[in-house]
Formats: C-alpha cells, sequence, structure tokens
DNA sequence: TATAAACTGTCGTCTATATGACATTTGAGT
DNA sequence: ACTCAAATGTCATATAGACGACAGTTTATA
C-alpha cells in the first residue's frame, strides 16, 4: 500500500487523530502491513491475544456464536477503525471472533511490540485508556438502544452508525452507499430477515433511504436519527 | 467508619485486590468518607466528572431514562464497587444517574486528586485500563445476553451477578437473601413487572429459588446458571 | 450465455411478552 | 395496633416479531 492513502485512512480516525505525533509515528512505524483474502480468521473468542489492529481496506466483522450456532454481530471494524486492546491490556482471552469480509488490508501491531512500547513509555497509557472509553461508551449505548427501542429505531441507529464509520473511507468504493445484506443486519440487531425486510420497505415508502441488491443509500439522516431517538 | 471493616470490604473487590500495596495505600489516603441517606443523586447523566468513588455500605442504583421518562437500570454498585473511572479518564460527560438505594457510605477520590495521582505515577494507568476492560468485558456480556436468552434466560443471569456481588458483603445483613423489588428486577432486564413475577413464580415452583416480600434468595446456582448458558 | 448461489420480497401462523385491571399481602411510620 | 403506601399475584387482551415457506431477482462463475 502506498504511503499517502494510509496516512489519510489514518487520518480519519478520531482516536488516531488525537494522538501526540510521537506516539502515532512510533504506532505506525511498529506495525507490519498485512493483506487477507475474504472470510479469514484474524482470531476467534477465546484466543490469547496476538496484536493490535487498524483496518486500511476491506472489513472485519466482530461476532459471537451462541450454543445453538447462531453468529451474534457485534459490529464491523471499517477502514481506520483500531482494535485488539481489550485483550492486550487485561491480558485475557479474546472477546469475540474476527472475520475478513473481502479482501482486505490491515496493520498489525504484534503483542510483544505493543507491551514493550507501553513498557517504554507508560505515559501512553493514556490514550489507550481512552480508547477503551470509547468502547465502554458505544456499548453503553448499544445496551439502551435494545432496552428501549423498537426494532425500527435499532435499525436506523445501526445503519447511521455503520454509515459513519464508511466516510471515514472518503466515499471512494460505493458512492456512500451501505454494501450489507439484510441477514446481516437481522445478525447485528438480533432480528430477523423477514423483519428487517419489511423495516426497510417502510423506509423506502418514506423515503428516508434507497434500496438496491445488497446496498442501503441514507437518503434522510435527520429523520432517520429522529427514529433512534432514545 | 472503622478502619478494619473497610478494609474487608475493599479486599473482596478483584480490582482493589489486584492493586500494588503503593497504589491502594495512596488510593484509600487520598479518599474522603461521605454517607449519605436514601435517594439521593451522586451525578446526573451528563455532568462533568467529579470523582472516583468506592462503595462501601448501601447500594448505588446505575441508571438512565428514556424520553418517555421509563427508567432503565444498568447495575448497581454494591459494596466494595469502585465506579466513576470513564469520566474522568476521557473527560466526557457521566453515562448514567447515580442514585443512592438506602443510607449509604462511600468513599470518593476527587477528580482533582485522581488527576493527581495519574499525572505523578504514569504506571498506575495500567491498573485503571483493566478497570476499564472488566467493563467492556461486562458489556459485551450483557449485549451477547440480551441478544440470544430469553427474559427467563436474562433474569436467571443477573440474578447470579448481584448474589455474587452481595457475597463481597460478607452475607451479614440480609442472611444472603437478595434485597430487590420485581419492578426494578424489571427495568434491569427491560421487561416488565408481570412478566417478571411470572418468571419468578416458575423458579420458585422448579424450587430454584426462594421468594419473599422484596427478597430473594437463590437456591440451585447451578441449575440458573445452566439456563442463562448462551 | 447458462447455471447456480446468494439475496430479496411477501405470505400466514404462532408465541412471547407488554399492558391494564384489580384483589391481596406486606412492612414502615405514626 | 392502625393506616397507608408499596409490592405482589394473577387475570384477560393486544401485538410485535420469530419462523417456515416459496417465488422472484441479482450477481458470480463456469
Amino acid at each position: 500500500m502506498q504511503q499517502q492513502p494510509m496516512l489519510e485512512i489514518l487520518a480519519h480516525s478520531p482516536w488516531f487523530s488525537s494522538l501526540p505525533e510521537t506516539l502515532a509515528a512510533e504506532l505506525v512505524s511498529l506495525c507490519k502491513l498485512k493483506t487477507l483474502a475474504d472470510q479469514q480468521v484474524l482470531h476467534k473468542k477465546n484466543d490469547l491475544a496476538d496484536g493490535f489492529v487498524c483496518v486500511l481496506s476491506g472489513r472485519i466483522r466482530i461476532s459471537n456464536y451462541t450454543l445453538q450456532g447462531k453468529e451474534l454481530i457485534l459490529t464491523w471494524m471499517q477502514p481506520g477503525n483500531w482494535f485488539g486492546e481489550i485483550s492486550l491490556l487485561d491480558g485475557q482471552p479474546r472477546t469475540h471472533d474476527a472475520h475478513t469480509e473481502g479482501k482486505t488490508v490491515i496493520l498489525k501491531l504484534s503483542a510483544g511490540a505493543f507491551h514493550t512500547m507501553l513498557r517504554n513509555n507508560n505515559q501512553w497509557y493514556a490514550h489507550f485508556s481512552r480508547l477503551l472509553c470509547q468502547r465502554v461508551r458505544a456499548s453503553f449505548s448499544q445496551i439502551d438502544e435494545t432496552g428501549c427501542l423498537s426494532l425500527t429505531g435499532q435499525l436506523c441507529k445501526r445503519l447511521l452508525l455503520l454509515q459513519q464509520g464508511l466516510e471515514s473511507e472518503h466515499c471512494v468504493n460505493s458512492q456512500n452507499k451501505l454494501r450489507i445484506s439484510q441477514d446481516a443486519l437481522a445478525q447485528l440487531i438480533h432480528s430477523s430477515r423477514q423483519t428487517v425486510n419489511k423495516i426497510l420497505q417502510d423506509l423506502r415508502v418514506k423515503g428516508l433511504i434507497d434500496l438496491k441488491y445488497r446496498k442501503i443509500q441514507l437518503l434522510d439522516r435527520d429523520k432517520l436519527a429522529e427514529l433512534s431517538r432514545i
């Protein structure tokens, strides 16, 4: 991957952009570029932590499986997103599976390099703490959402969040459309494909979104946000 | 409060017990004891962080309100639990309201003292990071639970977690019974009082719990755990 | 271009759970 | 001991959403 586009992707992460220059530079310089094919496993739940990762292109699905084998999607890590710090920071195993979706390029900092870096620079803990705080806050929001929003509300909220994530990507790929199946959305909000379809049709009729095969375009974000207020 | 019982309560927090002696000692020495009456507000959602808190006796309800005024309970902080670090570490406002339930004694470290302590001892960030990791993992569990367990499963899981929390308290008060209304349990699992009552009756008939006015005693934890496996 | 696989749209049915109503029980405060 | 507010137990009713079925559509690939 060329230097310039990589820096642009990195710059679109609010967390990464907030880092002091020295930390940002050291972080990137210690990382290795890796290219993964579609549906590769980065790690499974309960694995020991092997590193800290940033997605550069493609997408990584973060999910768990129930005893019955149903997949529960927590989120997708999109270009610019960093993840994997939890297991590194508390020494406990991974909380979720991580699978690529499509050809995916990542930056990876090995566990060893991560710990060496932190040991030599205690003051940088502050920045990883902030990343953890973001995760807690996002999780709290999600708990509130599932507690008091209808599935319509939850779906609107998730569509908005996915779109936000995509926009780090410079709208290059998909003319600003979300590329995602209705099935996957159902797994995200713990619902069924049929119900998601019904909700999406309803939103389309109301003019809030446009629907294509495996593509969703958000047309009226204010209304969508209104439907997902808590 | 006397020194000895306080130390015993503190010792029952896995997080606090894992701290290096120097940090534990400094933390406690910088805290101030406060006694609060029933239903006092420690802080509201969106307040700026004012401190880091440990419950010594009583209980603190952590909750949010929907637009319609319904209260969503995230959890209760019980004796030995520390909380409030999120806003302190990322400088953003509080995520939830915090109300006392019953006369409640707390240790409180002011925001200023917290930041001074960390500024002077960067290496202690590691321990607050671990606390954050616990929050993230607990939140992830809760998201999975609401996603794939029936209300019965969710309720069993929450009863077990509440009981675990209580046992830090040396079973002094309540002969090991949970003192909580069915209404509150409904707010915890985002359900209705009537449904919670039906589930509890069912668990009682099966011999897994015993029910009294505002009290629940867990009789068969293995079976309860079985009902809440994911 | 043909074929298969993945995805979508739309039924009808069934079940879990919310909600309102109301009687009963319990415990706290006087 | 009495009174009242809070909590509990139990209905009956309404409804959101899961799930199976199946036809239609789009894309990938041979």
